[in-house]
Parts: structure tokens; C-alpha cells; sequence
DNA sequence: AAACTATTCCAAACTCTTTCAAACTATGTT
DNA sequence: AACATAGTTTGAAAGAGTTTGGAATAGTTT
């Protein structure tokens, strides 16, 4: 067994009793206690358990403020996302009512937010608990979460959204070209994005560079309705049509 | 058992009884009385308690105004609440509509759900997460993020969930008595309750033995306008005020 | 004085750290 | 593809340290 999975499941096992001893979890996972005085420690270091003598206790996992190194790991495009986030999250000015969009895209706009003088609004579920975390004053909109991606959806959702007038909203996207625009897999959620994009003052679409050139079902923006934060474009092409703002690399080295 | 696990058992006991002798302790608690010599004297030295002469008793405030803290209210009672939740799971039926509280009492019903032809709806971050992994229909009420407990809650809130008939309905709670009902400590939180409550054909309260007879600032619902689900009550007294469902341990026994 | 409670001390049981060899992985070389 | 090598992970064991329960002793209450 992979050491991840019995570390999750150390977890997991915590998560339903709140604490456990050596000797019970070394039984239930099967494997050595040296093994699990091991794995308590390493979780204990990173911050997801308490160890104590005998055992471990559980932290609450509600309030993961991972860092962004530990992300770096999973997505290949993660540095390219973090540079987006950073530039992303500079644009914040007190008094704002921001909009930010479910989806991957659009956490690490979050881990570098810093205006606390603004209200956030967003329809991810992972993202409502990384604002609350973080300190910041979060609304969540209302309506039907949709499985893969946790983002809440649907008509209501679109209902209560028209309600809002956002200075600023940050948009997460599957595809872009210059003639089929902002597109994404799912009619629904498309839906959503489409009104919230329209009740939104200054709307930026947040993508790494392999979203371009790529078309998904369903359009919910036309090219020129949103701005695009990306980092340095291979094909430079778009530039012509589109309103782009490049992320470079050199502008944060020093950060 | 971790010593943690026992010094928060002892000052649970005295939440409840008030004070307690060092015998009693001992035997409530299945340990020697030179560990519960030991505990009191150092849950003494921390002020969390005040020993006595034969045993240690708790000031005890009884209206509180502060919050629990998440993490030990995790710790504690695991074992009543995965009881609990699994009865409570087995109370939805085809075809309903279900309310499921935030906090961290309703989150153990989840794991134990399995009826896919039912809708839920949540106001807890962490809930519509568990939910939506466990491929059940979810919907997510909208709102403001409370920090502490991460459940949506406000005025927002309240508005939607007012539109809403559902035919079950599972709550947590701060504080039970008979005479001052259910509470708990935020006001604006207990105003979300209160109106979930009342849109709710079958509310239920899930509560394990700490609850009872404390009282916290806000009323949410008198003691007849839910039933309550919990283990096995130590005060029997309060059974001839309320509905009262007790999840007996050996009802599950061989499951 | 009798009954109860607290303190001290000790041995047994338990837990922790360190250490080491075996098993396993990853990588480079032939 | 087979092999060698270095590095990592694992389980077991030994010794140090901690916790526990009980017994003897000292103190307190009625």
C-alpha cells in the first residue's frame, strides 16, 4: 500500500472516531506500529493531526489552507495557474464585490487574496471554505451542486445571481478561440457562468495556456465580453482579437 | 483510552452533573482512582476545573456564551454520534425532501445515507462536500459564510429557505433543556434554524448526552417542535417533558 | 475513633526513540 | 532486458521514558 493511502486512511479513521491509539489504528490499516508512529508524525508535522502520547487526535480538515507549493505536485500547469492567481488577486480594491467562479482555476486567485475591505462571492464549494478559511467575508450562492466539479448551478442559482452586481468577477474556462469564444462542457454550468458574467462589471477569464485553441460544447461568453489573464501566449495570434493580459514569468521572480 | 479522551470525558461529566466525587469518576469512566487523582490535579493546574475535597467540581455558568471549540467537540462523542446518525440516516424514505443542519453532529448522518431517490439541501459547507461525494442530489442554500461553524446563514438565507417544503428535516444543536428548549450561541445562525425548522413536516434534533441541560443564549424551537434523537439519556427526567427517540447501543450491535 | 481522602512510592504495563537489517524503488549501466 | 547501485521504506528489537493501578502511609472529616 502506497504510503498516501494509508495516510488517508489514518485520517479518515480519525475523521469518524476523533482519535485513535498506535495499537488500533496499526490494526485497522494492518501494518506495523513503527509504520504508523511514522505516518502520525509526518501528519502531525504537516499539520493534520495532534499526535499525543499513545495516539493521535484529529485537526478539523474543514480549514485546508494548503499551501500553494503543495498543489505544484498534482497539475501540470499549477505554476502557470499560481502566476495567474497572484496578478489575479492584486486586482482587488477595497469596496469591491468580487465574483469567483468554481473550478481549479480559480483557487489560487484565493491563497493570494489580501483585501479584506471587499466582499466574495462565489458558487465552489472548495472555494467558499478556502475564503471562509482564509478570514475574508464570503456569500454563497444557492442552488443544485453539480457532482464533478462541485460547483452550484441551475436555475436557481441563476436566479438569485441576477440579483447581484459585481465590480469584479474572476471566471474559470474550458476552452477558448476567437470564433467560438469561452467554452465549457456542461450546458448547465455554462448557464451559470453566463449570467454571472453578465452581472459582473469587469469580468476576467482566468486560463493556462493549454485552454486556447481548444472548443468545448457550449459558449458562455463571446471573446470580447471578458478579459483573459494567462501567462505568455505560444501562439500569438490571438493577441489580435482578443483583450489578453499576459502574466510573465519575470514580472514576480524576485516576489 | 488516550488520556485526552479521558480528562475531556471528566470535564463533560461535570458539565452535566456539576460536580463529581473521585469514585464516581472512576467508575463512570472504567479507570483507577489514582488516574482520576491525576487528571483533576493537572485539569486543575490548567483551571479547568476546581478540585474539592473528595472529587472537583466545574463553575458552571450555566447560560454560555462562547463557542465550543470545533476541534474538541470532534473529539468527543464520536461513538453516540455515529450511532445517532446512522439511526437518523435510516429515517429517509423515497421521494423526500431533506433539510440536514450544518455542524458537525448532522455530518456523521450522512455517512451513513442511502436513499438516492431523495433530494437533500444543506446550508453546511462541509455537508454539501459530503454529500455531492457521495453521489446524492444536492442543493446548497445561499448566503453568508459563518466562520466557525462554515454554515451558511443571514438574512439571504433565510429568504430561500422559505420557499422550501421538506418532508424531513435533521438539526444540531448547542443546549437542551425543557424549559428553554433548543439553543444555541450565535443569534443569526439560531434565526436560520428557526426557519429551516419551521419549513421542516419532520424535524428531527440530533443531540448527544452533553446537550441536555445546558442553555445557551438564543432559542431556535421549543422542546415539543422536534423530536429529539440520542443516545442513552443519563437523566431520565427528561423524558416525561419530551419526544425523545433514544438509539440504544444494542439496537446496532451486530451490524 | 472510624471512615474517608490525599500523598507517596513502586512495580508492571505501556509508549517512544533509536538502530539495524531486509524488502522495496528508482535510476543508470551494460 | 538483466543487473548493479544508491536511496527509501518497512518491521522488529532493545533500551529509555511515561503512565497506570495498587499498597502503604499520612492527613481530614464527622
Amino acid at each position: 500500500m502506497l504510503s498516501q493511502d494509508r495516510q488517508e486512511r489514518i485520517l479518515d479513521f480519525l475523521d469518524r472516531e476523533g482519535s485513535g491509539s498506535i495499537k488500533q489504528l496499526s490494526q485497522v490499516i494492518g501494518t506495523s506500529e513503527s509504520t504508523i508512529r511514522r505516518d502520525l508524525k509526518q501528519l502531525d508535522a504537516n499539520g493534520l493531526l495532534t499526535k499525543v502520547y499513545g495516539g493521535a487526535t484529529r485537526n478539523d480538515r474543514r480549514v485546508r489552507t494548503e499551501e500553494p507549493d503543495m498543489l505544484k505536485k498534482h497539475n501540470l500547469f499549477a505554476e502557470e495557474k499560481e502566476r495567474i492567481g497572484r496578478y489575479a488577486a492584486s486586482l482587488v480594491s477595497p469596496g469591491d464585490f468580487v465574483f469567483i467562479d468554481g473550478g481549479t482555476t480559480t483557487e489560487a486567485v484565493i491563497r493570494y487574496l489580501e483585501e479584506k475591505d471587499a466582499v466574495y462571492m462565489t458558487n465552489g464549494l472548495f472555494q467558499a471554505q478556502l475564503l471562509t478559511g482564509r478570514g475574508f467575508e464570503t456569500l454563497v450562492v444557492g442552488g443544485t451542486v453539480r457532482p464533478v466539479t462541485e460547483a452550484i448551478v441551475g436555475e436557481e442559482a441563476v436566479k438569485q445571481i441576477r440579483d447581484c452586481n459585481f465590480s469584479l468577477g474572476f471566471f474559470g474556462t474550458n476552452g477558448i478561440t476567437a470564433e467560438n469564444g469561452f467554452t465549457t462542457p456542461n450546458i448547465i454550468e455554462a448557464g451559470f457562468k453566463n449570467a454571472a458574467l453578465e452581472q459582473t462589471l469587469n469580468p476576467f477569464v482566468l486560463a493556462d495556456p493549454s485552454k486556447f485553441g481548444r472548443i468545448y460544447p457550449k459558449t458562455f461568453a463571446h471573446i470580447d465580453e471578458a478579459q483573459i489573464i494567462t501567462t505568455e501566449l505560444y501562439d500569438k495570434s490571438y493577441k489580435n482579437h482578443m483583450r489578453i493580459k499576459e502574466v510573465d514569468v519575470d514580472l514576480y521572480r524576485d516576489l
